[in-house]
DNA sequence: ACCTGAACACCGTTCAAGT
DNA sequence: ACCTGAACACCGTTCAAGT
């Protein structure tokens, strides 16, 4: 089927930076974070170096954007939810499976925060606070507390996916192994060990990080009560 | 003062893994990633190349045992309080000030998760639930909870600081900065955002890490509470 | 067994030259 | 203004040769 077309045609349409990002999440995406290089780039969108640093600083820069524009879409994507809860926990979904499905994006967000996409999730959090009826004063520790919590969960979930890429047999493989390891423990000096190791084998990421979430969000609501009553 | 030593000079005593391991993590606290280099290592320990890969397999492996050099020293330091609360907000200050010491260890654990050295902690964190009365079918996520918690600010906050690393004065800025956009949302619908800017000026990283691990642990004992009422 | 350092493959970035 | 691609500096890794 159809030959090899050269690929030395020039490009016809004109470059952008939209679309060199574009570009760059689908490589990012498909080979992970060092199969985006700036060769593969150039071949990708038919041009040559010097036209990719016309709309980019440098590689840095690069991935910036492209997590901008990921972050981006997921608070773009407007909170549907009347139930404050259920708006705070359905961002949290949106970021976790967002992270999940580039998980690129973990990893940068621990080498360049305070992104100014980071910084509208932090207000969705703080409004959906505001909702539940979080006093004012304690919004911007616990908005920081669940800020935090799904990014850096998030972050770990999409390691652990990229370690265990390959497939299904190796993430068994490996929990299988450290559940055998704590099932060793002695049971009466480590009565939790049991439970935990079963659990581990069975677990669910997804499940899990919302049960965190929830647990924080009781926090909150916890402490919350407390003020109330004194 | 001393003439610089010619450093083609052969060492007298023998390599090591950990005398490696040692040298790459002063390189990395003080040049941050971008730093260590094998030609750098090479030159500081007066050796060659091949010596240093003839104790590690390569660079990827190099950083996993830096990190988990860094990590078991933590973990290490017995649990001396008696009071499991107080336990558990001590390994967590005492991770929070390791990764903060050694910012490069929480970009490192974001990209090779499931550690040895980070299962240890998991069981810490575990004992000490345990020890505080949480029943054992709720330690397995309570304990995922603590723990991505953890790692999850500690190397957020990290991040920070190797950003802002330069000085306070940048660090103002940029808070002042966030700041000023959010004190300028509109008052009556934005309530919580006059004095989250005026917090995010004033706040303390490490006390707010804190804040965020007593909010879990509150929701946890919450939890548990209506667990046992039912 | 342990070490040396030239050599190789690869990658980010620049820049003089083109349209 | 926008693009091209040869060239440069640098870095991880290998390997034949040394002790």
């Amino acid at each position: 089927m159809a030959t090899k077309e050269s690929g030395r045609q020039r490009r016809t349409d004109a470059l952008s930076k939209q679309l060199i990002v574009r570009a760059a999440i689908e490589i990012l995406d498909t080979g992970g974070e060092a199969a985006l290089t700036f060769s593969v780039l150039t071949r990708r969108l038919n041009t040559g170096y010097g036209a990719i640093y016309h709309y980019v600083a440098n590689k840095s820069d690069l991935l910036a954007a492209a997590t901008d524009d990921v972050i981006t879409r997921v608070v773009a994507g407007p909170i549907t939810e009347p139930e404050p809860r259920e708006g705070l926990r359905a961002l949290a979904l949106s970021l976790f499976d967002a992270i999940d499905a580039h998980p690129w994006v973990g990893a940068q967000l621990t080498r360049e925060p305070w992104r100014p996409a980071l910084l509208d999730v932090y207000k969705c959090i703080s409004e959906q606070l505001q909702a539940l009826g979080v006093p004012a004063e304690a919004i911007f520790d616990s908005a920081g507390a669940l800020m935090n919590y799904i990014l850096g969960v998030a972050g770990q979930n999409a390691a652990n996916a990229r370690v265990l890429a390959s497939n299904r047999t190796d993430r068994d493989a490996l929990l299988a192994d450290i559940a055998a390891q704590w099932a060793q423990l002695d049971p009466i000096r480590h009565p939790w060990a049991a439970g935990t190791a079963k659990r581990l084998r069975e677990h669910d990421d997804r499940a899990q990080f919302l049960v965190g979430v929830d647990l924080i969000l009781a926090g909150i609501e916890a402490v919350n009560r407390e003020r109330e009553d004194s």
